[in-house]
DNA sequence: CGAGTGACTGCCA
DNA sequence: TTGGCAGCCACTC
């Protein structure tokens, strides 16, 4: 069975609204820190019902090829940056934070 | 079962 | 700052 997918999933979903996650923290958060790659695939082959459009690339820039990302997460709250990218240090969500060192 | 692929990441020029 | 390269390993064909 697929763990790493369901692992993947898991975590996506737990993702709230106006919030966004890093490929590689997702990873991370579901035990495969060195799988940003396979996140990143499993979420292309998730199944709808997947809130996938939180999720972007350590950059903070939306997927690449995936246009309409970016109005998703604006309409969910999410604020970008002039230069399109997302604004990390607002919108990641907390439990990425949680994972790192005391700021 | 073997080989190729990828919605990433970090480092170096 | 931007662009390019190598490593990573489960999933797909």
């Amino acid at each position: 069975m697929r763990r790493f997918d369901e692992e993947i999933y898991a975590v996506v979903q737990q993702i709230p609204t106006g919030a966004v996650a890093t490929y590689g923290g997702i990873a991370r958060l579901a035990g495969y820190p060195a799988h940003a790659r396979l996140a990143g695939l499993a979420l292309a082959r998730a199944p709808e019902g997947i809130p996938c459009h939180r999720v972007v690339t350590s950059d903070g820039r939306t997927v690449p090829g995936w246009s309409a990302q970016r109005r998703l997460l604006e309409a969910e709250g999410v604020t970008f940056r002039p230069g399109g990218r997302i604004d990390l240090a607002r919108c990641r969500w907390s439990a990425e934070r949680e994972t790192r060192p005391a700021q």
